[in-house]
DNA sequence: GAAAAGAATTAGACTGGGCTAAATTTATAA
DNA sequence: TTATAAATTTAGCCCAGTCTAATTCTTTTC
């Protein structure tokens, strides 16, 4: 068995290779575990042994066959509580990621089973992260265009925003923004400010170009409900 | 804040004082928690240094005002937790347990507060233990008569089963019998078998007199559904 | 191609929780 | 009342995961 640590390792490790597609630094690593740089390297020694990890020493690190599905185990988990607590216990979208950080570690492949089966499969997390399968498919996550790649008078809908940011999540959600919601581009400035009209909402909403470049919209017709 | 573990000793301190109404010797508290005697002692220090229980040198240790409603929010988490997985998520009778006591230590007040309303703040967990209310009420457990104290043609309906024993629970479930089960007594024999014929089901159930002792049970007027 | 800078690792210590073996206290029995 | 048995605690060790300080390997730069 793995303690939660590991599990988180892994999961780390799991996601710095999927943004940078090569061996992952253990640099790196620490700074996204928030720990000092040799407290990684024993414990990427430890999941070494255990053959979760391949570790060129000196090079980096990257997840091996058997390390892999481990990781999209707990993603899975995640994701399927984050999308649990938002659409069955009246989550916000910027309050699920800590709970669903700790419970993910705790809850059977069962209780993972049971609660996607509540939902019906759903294929995304509330921030428009894809949700591996039972058999741990897992379809390439939307990073196609932004908000950023629109135009003025556009129309798009809201597929996928970074999941890290709690207080930009809170403040999308405060403004009438979630995944799914239409929004109109009303104006994009020269010095980097976009500014949307969410479907529904009472006021424009803006942001800087910075951020509307980290979030995954859609023409309206390629993608109907 | 408390480590998962420590959580548990005040829960296992919490249950042993409700059944012996003393201080807890660390020799049963050892039993309980399944470690070495050693282990218990210098936990118990580590509780007793944040002022969770009191320590009598020799003596044996008790929950301090500080230590109960941590005792209890623990288990009003357990015990929801419970409820929720049978009611909700389709988990039988005798699963429960190991899902709730890994994930009681997890949950956040919220998280138990949202299943407690989606619930509809239910009094008992599937085996008719109590639970706390947020306020941190607790009512005495239903320690009354028991399915021994009834007699042949009685009929009444099943209140609370001892929720320690996973092969029991399994077992009643399995010849129909859940909290709430009106069951018929029809025959009680000089050498200790008790049998019982479950509402609804084809056979009847055998059982030790010993079992029948440990299952609370009340005559079905005296407390209509 | 050597020297300086930067990244990664090793060495060694600390904390939490557990263990075994030894010492101590309390309870029981002669 | 003293001797023995039983329960408890202390002493000292182990493992997991972290840290700081020191070392070693790589990379960059002149």
């Amino acid at each position: 068995m793995l303690s939660a640590i590991m599990e988180d390792y892994l999961k780390a490790i799991y996601y710095l290779q999927e943004e940078t597609d090569d061996r992952v630094r253990t640099s790196v690593l620490a700074e996204y575990m928030d720990v000092e740089q040799p407290s990684v390297t024993s414990m990427v020694k430890k999941l070494a042994e255990r053959d979760l990890v391949h570790h060129e020493p000196y090079k980096g690190v990257e997840l091996t066959d058997t390390g892999i599905p481990i990781a999209l185990e707990i993603i899975r988990h995640h994701r399927l509580l984050e999308r649990y607590l938002t659409d069955h216990l009246e989550y916000g979208w910027a309050e699920v990621h800590d709970e669903a950080d700790r419970l993910e570690h705790h809850i059977s492949n069962q209780f993972a089973d049971r609660i996607a089966e509540q939902l019906g499969d759903p294929a995304v997390d509330p921030h428009g992260d894809p949700i591996p399968t039972a058999e741990l498919d897992i379809s390439a996550p939307k990073c196609g265009e932004t908000l950023a790649d629109h135009h003025v008078g556009d129309s798009v809908r809201i597929e996928r925003v970074p999941d890290e940011d709690a207080d930009l999540l809170r403040y999308l959600s405060d403004h009438g923004i979630h995944r799914g919601t239409e929004v109109e581009i009303v104006e994009v400035t020269s010095f980097g400010m976009v500014t949307l009209d969410p479907d529904g909402a009472d006021e424009p909403v803006a942001l800087p170009e910075k951020i509307a470049r980290s979030i995954s919209a859609q023409p309206l017709s390629e993608n109907p409900s």
